[in-house]
RNA sequence: GGGAGCAUAGCUCAGCUGGUUUAGAGCAUCUGCCUUACAAGCAGAGGGUCCGCGGUUCGAACCCGUGUGCUCCCACCA
């Protein structure tokens, strides 16, 4: 069979991820084998594959597919996740288009147009994963709101609400006017902005209560970032201790404009060096004034509409947007003599993760769950290490949240997700319950005469997250049929692998909902990946172009190159500088397995046995070949083994990366191969394609496409890679792994002594040897003389003359070439060498005369100094000889 | 304002229990090679004030203190 020059990755790639499919590999059901579980972080039904899911992706399949060689019965769950308030937005957006708003339909129209969406759109991101070659088990594939799913939701708000742990309540929250919804505090970005800073002077009452002239002794002067909210001013605050207003506590001023009259009272809550030292109260619309207003007793004007319109409690720009309203009344304020003057100012302003927009704290009725209590045994997992973080610093991160931990609020003023479960009378009692007609009952107890008709379901729906906070166990149906066979069998799921921008919106959640609703912890390790950045460090953001297209470099470099470029540089908890240089590097990887292959393809008709094998390469030779990478592989397989348990995957990528392209293809390959079209040795062809084939098992989970390609390209296969269970980990021999070291030190000294003294690649050289352990060459002379292109090898006791000399450790060589030698630049080379090798001989030997180093110092450490000492004492004493044969 | 983390080659990062030939890798750079697996390659090489300062120790990239610079999280003064 003629293989290609290059390797192409498409549709092998294509044609594996079918079978692997066909042959059902990656499906999963209970059985007597250990489970290892992980439920896919559910992508948004609306998305698209971008690099941070590439990355997530990647680390699980690489567990999971590791899990499942392990013998472990690997069970991996894609789904996804109806992320209420991101979906809306794009089918508000989808009807604008089409002409239709949100406003124009019922709930029901609504609702239909956003499964229908959600039919077309939603599995977009879930085919994209089997291009990455992510083995899930697809035909668990969840959605949040699937039926029985949506039901258990409803479940979870009924039960906390009967324990007590939900409840309805009026509170300060943070509203998005775009989406017309309330957002938890976790929803709201700060970023920093430049405003300005508005000088506005209130006029003060006279003796009967009327407003003074405007002039600067009768006013009192405030500092504002919003003055269109002065005309929710319930009052002015002043710090008790502040002797520029102590004779107006008590007193009043009026609100400009409209002229309402408002209190003059102290707290210290005022700061007395921040702006004029007065501060205006909004308790409407200011989180800090709402206390103040709650403190003090003060009115409460609404002043704003849901969609950040001013509404008519303002009285004037009714109607009118409130940025709108900001630049309008600063004229009208100056016009009347109540602007004092306006400053620059940097300040932070809350924005809608989801819309983007400016958001408004505001007063709202909404739904919310008392976290303290079901924060503690989750706090408790991950203190004790029940559960552990990787890496572990996100622990004190966890910590202090949970520590701080305030109530969650819930309802979303939405119609895409769950319907809160809460029905009104129309006296405004209710009653939660999991459908109306239970509703109904229980209202009955108060109101016999009620009917289904005079009852009302809440209009608003639940936070994404108090779905997404039952993901582990539901996908299971954990809670719609507690205790049935698979949940018991995959819960506590094993790891969990997602980005630690989101440890409290979900991760964090996930573990209160673990224990309250299975009381077990829902994972045992948590893996937190970086960002994904740009070269520049920058995030990848649409706006910045810089997110690259995943799928055209998939087909432009191959899903393995793509997975190579993705996990070479990333650590866990490191954000990674993304470079496409990363996906060559793995492409060029790709090739040279490839090549690898076609080289060893290549020796299957040449295969020679009995003496005929022996002419070219001594059977010592190949002994030694053999028997080194055998113990090599072994100590490799043992690292590996290590890292991955510590989740340290770049560095095992890293490691198996290496022992492929040097140890496997640069030294062992070089060393077993035969002569241009001589035959090869039996045994060495049937090794090589047994450690070819233990490397494609060791790289498979990083790598599974070519890897499977390679592993059945290699000879017939009774079985699949994707499924083959893992060879033991066994010990290795360091002696013989130092022997390889040395021979491959010996090798690079002396090629880099040909290099040095411009010996070209096709002069032959006469190396002869001077060592006391001859005998420890004589099996290593064939790779020797092949490696350094010598015609000859011989041993000798003494130096000789006109020739180049190595140390290596404490064994000379001896490089005899007919190239004329350039002695001044050999003289040259060897000083500088010398006063290299001397400086080093005097650090070594002033440590050893140390009488505190010896004394408090191991024995190995000390051992290995009086090598270091010996090994530079023969090198010197080499240069020294080679010196005194120069005749300049 | 509170907290956490980071600083090692031009770039990205390892360096785990303080000692492993005067600090390692990949990429990039330079030199020489189209050597019948591979130029997407091969063989070599150069490149370091381990952020500064002070300390502990026989011994510090590693431990302690301090300064500087970056990053992130939390809270937020209108």
């Amino acid at each position: 069979m003629e293989l290609s020059k290059n390797y192409i990755p498409n549709e092998v790639e294509a044609q594996w991820y079918e079978h692997w499919m066909q042959k059902g590999y990656f499906k999963s059901t209970p059985d007597e084998r250990e489970p290892y579980t992980i439920v896919i972080p559910p992508p948004n039904v609306t998305g698209v594959l971008h690099m941070g899911h590439c990355l997530n992706n990647s680390i699980q399949d690489i567990l999971i597919r590791r899990a499942r060689s392990q013998g472990k019965n690997a069970c991996w769950v894609p789904g996804t996740d109806h992320a209420s308030i991101a979906t809306e937005a794009k089918v508000v957006a989808m009807l604008r288009e089409r002409g239709i708003t949100k406003s124009s339909l019922s709930r029901d129209e609504f609702l239909s147009y956003a499964w229908e969406w959600k039919e077309k759109y939603g599995g977009i991101i879930l085919q994209q994963l089997k291009k990455l070659g992510c083995s899930l088990d697809w035909d668990r594939t969840s959605f949040t709101m699937d039926p029985d799913y949506y039901q258990s939701v409803i479940k979870v708000f009924i039960d906390l609400h009967q324990k007590g742990l939900i409840y309805r309540g009026k509170r300060m929250i943070n509203w998005d006017v775009r989406a017309k919804t309330a957002l938890s505090d976790e929803e709201v970005i700060y970023k920093e902005v430049q405003s300005k800073l508005y000088y506005v002077r209130y006029q003060l009452a006279d003796a009967e209560g009327n407003p003074m002239p405007i002039s600067a002794e009768n006013g009192i002067t405030i500092a504002t970032v919003r003055p269109e909210t002065i005309l929710g001013d319930s009052a002015i605050c002043v710090n008790p201790t502040d002797e520029r207003y102590k004779h107006l506590h008590g007193k009043f001023a009026f609100v400009p404009l409209i002229n309402r009259r408002i209190p003059i009272i102290a707290d210290d809550y005022v700061a007395l060096d921040f702006g004029t030292g007065a501060l205006k109260v909004t308790p409407a619309h200011d989180m800090n004034d709402y206390q103040l207003g709650q403190k003090y007793q003060l009115e409460i004007i609404d002043t704003m509409n849901d969609d950040g319109t001013l509404s008519d409690a303002a009285q004037l720009f009714i109607g009118e947007d409130r940025m709108d309203v900001r630049k309008k009344i600063i004229p009208q304020l100056e016009a009347a003599g109540h602007l004092v003057k306006i400053e620059e100012y940097t300040n932070q302003v809350g924005f809608s993760e989801r819309t983007d927009a400016v958001v408004e704290p505001r007063l709202s009725l909404q739904w919310w769950v008392s976290m303290q209590k079901i924060a503690e045994p989750a706090l408790a997992s991950v203190m004790e290490e029940e559960i552990n973080f990787h890496p572990a610093k996100f622990k004190n991160l966890y910590r202090h949240w949970m520590e701080n931990i305030k109530d969650w609020c819930i309802s979303r003023q939405l119609w895409w997700g769950h319907r809160i479960p809460a029905y009104y009378a129309p006296d405004g009692s209710f009653a939660v319950a999991a459908s109306l007609e239970e509703a109904l009952e229980i209202l009955k107890t108060n109101q016999p005469s009620l009917t289904i008709a005079d009852i009302k379901q809440d209009e608003d729906c639940l936070d994404t997250w108090f779905s997404s906070w039952l993901w582990p166990f539901e996908v299971f149906k954990g809670l719609s049929y507690p205790g049935n066979k698979e949940v018991s069998y995959y819960y506590p799921t094993n790891t969990l692998v997602t980005a630690p921008e989101i440890i409290f919106f979900w991760v964090a959640r996930m573990i209160m909902a673990g224990f309250e609703y299975k009381n077990q912890l829902p994972f045992r390790d948590v893996y937190f990946t970086g960002i994904v950045r740009d070269k520049q460090g920058r995030k990848m953001s649409k706006s910045l172009g810089n997110s690259p297209d995943l799928l055209g470099l998939i087909d432009q470099y191959g899903a393995d190159a793509v997975r190579f470029g993705i996990m070479i540089a990333s650590p866990a908890g490191n954000d990674i500088l993304f470079d496409e240089s990363a996906l060559e590097q793995g492409r060029n990887f790709n090739n040279k397995l490839w090549n690898a292959l076609k080289l060893i393809k290549g020796w299957e008709s040449r295969v020679a046995v009995g003496q005929e094998a022996n002419k070219d390469l001594t059977k010592a030779t190949s002994n030694f070949s053999i028997n080194w990478f055998d113990h090599r592989l072994k100590q490799v397989r043992a690292e590996v083994e290590e890292m991955m348990q510590q989740f340290r995957l770049s560095e095992a990528l890293k490691t198996i990366y290496s022992l492929i392209w040097d140890d496997f293809c640069s030294w062992y390959l070089e060393w077993v191969k035969p002569g241009f079209e001589q035959p090869v040795d039996g045994e060495v062809y049937h090794q090589t394609v047994a450690y070819f084939e233990s490397l494609m098992e060791i790289l498979h989970p990083f790598m599974p496409f070519i890897t499977e390609e390679i592993f059945h390209l290699l000879q017939e296969q009774s079985e699949d890679l994707c499924i083959k269970q893992a060879s033991a980990i066994q010990p290795y021999d360091t002696s013989i792994l130092s022997a390889g070291e040395l021979l491959k030190k010996v090798i690079s000294a002396l090629r880099d002594a040909r290099n040095k003294n411009q010996v070209k690649p096709k002069d032959t050289i006469r190396l002869f040897i001077q060592t006391p352990n001859q005998s420890s060459y004589k099996a290593i002379e064939n790779i020797l003389k092949k490696q350094v292109n010598a015609e000859t090898i011989s041993y000798t006791d003494t130096s000789i003359a006109q020739s180049i000399v190595v140390a290596v450790e404490q064994d000379k060589f001896y490089l005899e070439t007919n190239v004329v030698l350039d002695e001044t630049a050999l003289k040259a080379e060897l000083l500088k060498d010398l006063e290299h090798q001397q400086r080093f001989l005097e650090t070594v030997q002033k440590k050893l005369s140390n009488e505190r180093f010896v004394q408090n110092a191991k024995q190995e450490v000390v051992d290995l100094e009086k090598k270091k000492m010996a090994d530079a004492e023969a090198r010197i004493r080499t240069i020294q000889e080679s010196l005194q044969h120069l005749s300049v």
